[in-house]
DNA sequence: GAAAACAGGTTAGATGATAACATCAAAGAA
DNA sequence: TTCTTTGATGTTATCATCTAACCTGTTTTC
């Protein structure tokens, strides 16, 4: 995953959402689109750390070097990435990383909304839009491995009708549809 | 898990479902509802066999004595059973059993769509309405850990609406509610 | 009855996650 | 400032979940 990462081109600097006549422009409610073939990541990471700067200390949460390392290491890919992926990056850069290293980053990470847990996959994304409240609903091509993350509300009001009918008090949503994402799709793949 | 099961009165012949004013009426789409307080949980166990027998024998599919015997395993209980519960439980009963023992059944069970995993809790649980086709729906209990599995055609259809707006071709659902079942809430669960 | 396909046993190990305790640094109180 | 407390990380060990690979025996199919 990590060892797998293109190496991004920093010359390219066309917009991150292609500007040309998309096939399916991006609704509102997605916080997380699915990867643009070609887009400038370095942006895209700095992007997503800055946000985490900014909400950290808005809430006054301590962004580590370390937790703010392990966070950028799961933004360089857009897909989920592994917990024993991130600490063999990270004994890469530096001695000491061990099981633990890791999982408390990703738990302070989770904890403060800027990365997601994905149950299916027993693995990380970040978060497009941190900050508390929101639930999990994933979209995950099963070709590329790309996560998109959505906001639905028709979604939670939907499962809230049905829990309601049976009193059940809902708690925590996960929801993860895996399938084929458009641009797979249309390659062909399976 | 399998250890904690209770004990079933099999004098305690009532129907399944109590038959007085129920405050939660089981709806249509409820597959596998949560457990009324007593039932007899035997007859629930052999029903479940017989249905995979049925579903087994009408698909040209081996429903083996190991395999059955894990699929009684699993219905055991009304909460989500641990592989390695299932390795223990079948330890007890015959002298071979290891890790593949138990994942290979499971296997099979996932695939002859008789028994569910739920991705959130590493766990698996007998499916109410073998057969293929639907998807995975569920509202988890944090109180008594038990499972009600939905088959919620509204819930489907809005997440493929929400996916056809961005050209994602929908292949498995993965919906895991997490909160408490209305017994729980009756009696100050937390 | 031989070949092929399938079920299961067995060994080993990869991958995922946590407990428990030690150390050091940052933040707040005296 | 110095002390104290809290929080972050290092370290070791272990538990939990799942799979690969290879082998044996049993059905099924031809």
């Amino acid at each position: 995953m990590i060892t797998s990462k293109k190496t991004s081109r920093p010359r390219a600097s066309k917009l991150a959402r292609p500007s040309g006549p998309a096939r399916h422009p991006v609704p509102a409610h997605v916080l997380r689109s699915f990867t643009p073939a070609r887009h400038d990541h370095r942006r895209c990471v700095s992007a997503a750390l800055s946000k985490a700067d900014a909400t950290c200390n808005a809430s006054g949460r301590r962004l580590t070097p370390l937790r703010r390392r392990v966070l950028e290491l799961v933004w360089r890919s857009h897909t989920p990435v592994k917990a024993y992926d991130l600490l063999a990056a990270l004994g890469r850069e530096r001695e000491q990383a061990a099981p633990p290293t890791v999982y408390r980053a990703l738990d302070f990470l989770l904890e403060a909304g800027l990365v997601h847990r994905i149950a299916s996959l027993n693995a990380f994304v970040g978060c497009g839009e941190p900050g508390p409240g929101h639930t999990g609903q994933f979209l995950i091509c099963t070709a590329c491995g790309t996560v998109a993350e959505l906001d639905e509300p028709a979604l939670s009001k939907t499962i809230a009708a049905s829990a309601e009918r049976l009193g059940f008090e809902v708690r925590r949503e996960t929801i993860e549809i895996a399938g084929l994402c458009a641009g797979c799709r249309r390659r062909g793949a399976d």
